[in-house]
RNA sequence: GGGCGGUUAGCUCAGCGGUAGAGCACUACGUUGACAUCGUAGGGGUCACUGGUUCGAUCCCAGUACCGCCCACCA
């Protein structure tokens, strides 16, 4: 199904595979002399940025800068920026590193290169291809030769033929000899006496050697750390300036392994690589044309992002656990005049790729031309556990396997060996196969047809291009189709800092402990309602807290009702009240089906957040804050039509309650639908409830609520305002009403006294002395406050209110004087303006009017 | 270094062309028969900064600053 190959790759192991973790560290830039070769001078001529001359000297070396010395006996080259004036003179020509036995020194050449920063240290930089990874691309460029130092263990090499002899053929090479890669790599250039060093002990030698060699750059310095000496006491003598070494200290950003806390080391390796830019068009498309869908949409410019600058993907991990590889190494056979000979050099072995090792051994007969599988033998792929190879080192998995094999006792003279990849495959090479591997395939299953492609993948937005986008890729790719219609990125659950958590750092917070305080309804509430659409959540337990309470609300609405609600006359999914009297039924009917609508195209749109939120508002502000006050006058009537068609209401709509919270509170919703009624099923298997809010809401209902909503709010506001005690209860004055407000106290008298707390109305020509003024759409009330009135205070409180109406009238008006405004903005922008002034402008009026009845009495 | 995202009330976050919202916290009052894990009423915001587009910008565009995440050979 890929294209793959095995390539040299600079991807790099210490003991084993491990996330890095780039942490920085102080580390230290040394300088060090590069001799030129043949006796070669120039002129060093340093100037400052006005291009005066600070600095010119005849010099026989080029400096160098390096934070990791050790890694010179591998120098393919040194480079400097093709701009960089100082070192003109000597491109081309050919320098000494200066590390190892004198006779047997390489010589490297000087080349150009854009990665240089002439600004930086010396403004040249040696070029050591294996070892690092800027290098390698510099090396890549310039073909410069690329030699590897080390071994598995981060140990200097101690394998392969003696320095002397590699350093000769490397000069070959560097000449301009033919070498294969492998042959590259065999060359062990690190000198006998650095030979199976740890790197680090490595770079201390070398340190040591160049500078005892007096081919470090030297400066003048007092620091005593440095080489200075102290100073005698404070004050009296300056300390003395000795020549030392030149040694920066600079931070750099080095890699970590995660769990070996090891710094990684770069280095070339065999690894097999699968051709990603062959299978990730199909994957492109299918996201470009909208088959498969991203939410939300930042995932998309991520995922092209990512797809558009695919590189090769390098699917071999050094890890124990996986799906190893399955390719089989063997030797490669040569007959001359008859005589066959098996060379088990690393470059020289063929591979097999079978799917399990008799195929392997059957395939590998073939190839050696034998007719049974006899002499095939498969050796044990070497073990990566480090103390037990720690002698190898190898990167070779054939020559491990063998010695580790002869290590054992056996001889597999006479023998054709094989050996599998000790790799294993990437995580995600596996696991993208995920959407048909968990079917069955490669059998054809019902499952797969059943459940294949899926319609939804919900994941974490972080997992968009290790899993999902190589999930695309591959099953494209294997099955040609697209595994999945939707993707739905959710963020990450964070810590109260906003750190992601991980179990590593310790900042993990346990589901459990939460649910342990708040309960689990609770938890799952606040997670869909924190769950914005590309968020990040914080975990935020005062929240949580809330929404425990909210919980505890909704129990507290069905105790209430437990007494008064009768849940079978409607059936919960189908059934809807129809034909009410009671204005309060029917718009609590219709706040229902607004409310359901919401959440359906919440949820539909993957914002969970907002179905969330507006359920709890639902519930909370409309039902338990409103609906339930207006039913206890109608479940206390003598008429027993109302209070049958309440008690009904009343019993649909906490069912309603239940059955669109239970998506978010599973275990409350569960408990009380059991409690409150003898029901058919639970309420995971009730139908989700499907009428719609243009059938259920009724305008006239609605309006009237609002309106008697909007008095008591006025009314208790203003008693709050003016220090009514909570408990006392107060007349009502009416100044005048017209008939729809009329009709709509008439029908709501009952509710907004007592939720207002009015004892009587009273219809008046004028309020009286000490009455404050209550307007209100259609009409004015009055509050008689007799002489608890406090005139001044009132004055301010009507002051204050209508300068809040007039600077809102001010900027509509300077709005709709502009014709600008009123050309350009569409027309029922401009007709909601006009209404709002012309409301805005009454309720001034009727304030103005009281501010003078107010002046009147004083 | 590259990419993505964020910066809105004291805190945690919604909103994203028509002048700003929630929960918590805060203030005052309250044991009114569902609920003090509660109720009622309130205070609190030059929507990071600077420009631009527009009749109009928290919202769109450009830039700046800071923060976070992912990737870091690829970017």
């Amino acid at each position: 199904y890929f294209n793959v190959w095995r390539a040299r790759s600079r991807w790099l192991e210490n003991h084993f595979y491990a996330p890095m973790l780039y942490l920085e560290v102080a580390g230290h830039m040394w300088h060090f002399k590069y001799p030129l070769a043949d006796g070669v001078t120039y002129e060093y001529v340093e100037k400052d940025e006005d291009g005066n001359v600070t600095l010119r000297e005849t010099r026989d070396y080029i400096s160098i800068a390096t934070t990791r010395p050790e890694t010179m006996l591998g120098d393919g080259a040194v480079a400097v920026h093709p701009s960089d004036e100082r070192y003109a003179p000597i491109v081309g020509k050919l320098c000494e590193i200066p590390v190892g036995p004198k006779e047997h020194r390489r010589l490297i050449p000087i080349i150009t290169d854009e990665y240089p920063d002439p600004d930086f240290g010396s403004g040249a930089v040696k070029i050591t291809g294996a070892h690092d990874f800027n290098d390698y691309q510099v090396a890549k460029r310039g073909g410069i030769p690329m030699y590897r130092l080390m071994d598995t263990q981060g140990k200097m090499r101690a394998d392969g033929a003696g320095y002397a002899q590699c350093a000769e053929t490397a000069q070959d090479i560097a000449g301009g000899r033919e070498a294969s890669e492998a042959e590259v790599d065999a060359l062990n250039l690190v000198p006998e006496s650095y030979r199976g060093l740890d790197r680090f002990e490595a770079r201390k030698r070398v340190v040591a050697d160049i500078t005892a060699e007096g081919l470090a750059v030297m400066t003048m310095s007092d620091d005593p750390r440095l080489g200075g000496k102290p100073k005698k006491t404070k004050g009296e003598e300056p300390a003395p300036m000795v020549e030392v070494p030149l040694v920066e200290a600079k931070p750099i950003m080095q890699p970590f392994g995660d769990r070996s806390k090891v710094v990684i080391e770069p280095m070339l390796t065999d690894q097999w690589f699968v051709d990603a830019e062959k299978i990730v068009g199909p994957a492109l498309d299918s996201v470009r044309s909208g088959e498969v869908k991203i939410v939300p949409e930042s995932g998309e410019k991520t995922y092209y992002h990512w797809l558009e600058n695919i590189e090769p993907w390098c699917i071999s991990r050094q890890l124990w656990w996986g799906h190893q590889i399955p390719v089989w190494y063997g030797p490669s056979r040569e007959v001359v005049n008859g005589v066959e000979t098996l060379n088990f050099e690393p470059g020289q072995l063929v591979h097999f790729v079978a799917r399990n090792a008799e195929e392997a051994r059957a395939k590998a007969a073939a190839h050696y031309g034998h007719e049974g599988t006899e002499k095939i033998i498969v050796l044990r792929s070497f073990d990566r556990d480090p103390p037990k190879n720690a002698e190898d080192g190898n990167l070779d998995p054939m020559s491990g396997a063998i010695a580790a094999t002869q290590r054992a006792g056996y001889d597999p003279e006479g023998t054709i060996p094989i050996v599998q990849d000790p790799d294993v495959l990437d995580t995600w090479f596996s696991s993208g196969l995920w959407p048909i591997g968990t079917l069955g395939w490669p059998e054809d299953s019902d499952e797969l047809a059943r459940y294949f492609p899926t319609s939804v993948l919900v994941t974490g937005q972080d997992i968009l291009f290790f899993w999902v986008a190589r999930m695309i890729m591959m099953q494209l790719a294997v099955v040609d189709k697209i595994p999945f219609h939707e993707v739905y990125l959710h963020g990450l659950v964070r810590d109260a800092k906003g750190k992601k958590m991980s179990k590593s750092v310790g900042n993990v917070i346990d589901p459990l402990e939460i649910i342990d305080e708040y309960g689990a309804d609770a938890l799952r509430f606040a997670s869909a309602a924190m769950a914005a659409l590309g968020g990040v959540l914080k975990l935020d337990m005062q929240r949580i807290a809330g929404y425990r309470n909210f919980g505890t609300k909704l129990w507290n609405a069905t105790r209430f009702a437990e007494m008064n609600a009768v849940y079978d006359h409607y059936d919960p999914a189908a059934g809807v009240p129809s034909d009410l009297s009671q204005t309060a039924n029917a718009w609590i009917v219709g706040e229902t089906a607004r409310v359901r609508e919401e959440v359906d195209a919440a949820l539909a749109a993957y914002k969970f957040n907002d179905a969330a939120l507006g359920l709890y508002a639902y519930v909370w502000g409309k039902v338990c804050d409103w609906y339930v006050e207006f039913a206890e006058p109608l479940l206390a009537s003598e008429d027993t039509a109302v209070q049958a068609e309440t008690r009904q209401t009343m019993g649909w709509v906490l069912d309603q309650c239940m059955i669109l919270l239970h998506p978010f509170m599973p275990f409350i919703t569960e408990e009380l639908w059991a409690t409150t009624a003898k029901r058919p099923n639970m309420i995971v298997h009730a139908d989700w409830p499907s009428y719609g809010a243009s059938d259920l809401i009724n305008s006239a209902a609605d309006k009237e609520m609002t309106w008697v909503i909007t008095l008591i709010e006025n009314i208790r506001s203003l008693r709050a305002q003016m220090h009514v005690p909570a408990g006392l209860k107060l007349p009502l004055l009416q100044l005048e009403l017209d008939e729809a407000g009329q009709a709509a106290w008439d029908r709501n008298a009952a509710l907004i006294m007592r939720l207002a707390r009015v004892e009587s109305l009273h219809l008046v020509d004028a309020l009286p002395k000490g009455a404050v003024t209550l307007p209100c759409e259609g009409g004015v009330f009055g509050l008689p406050l007799s002489d608890a009135i406090d005139v001044d205070e009132e004055k301010e409180r009507l002051s204050k209110s209508m300068g809040k109406l007039e600077k809102e009238l001010g900027g509509l008006q300077g709005r709709l004087n502009n014709p600008k405004f009123v050309a350009s903005a569409p027309d029922e922008v401009v007709e909601e303006n006009r209404e709002r002034a012309a409301q805005l402008q009454d309720e001034i009026s009727k304030l103005s009017a009281a501010v003078d009845r107010l002046a009147e009495l004083a």
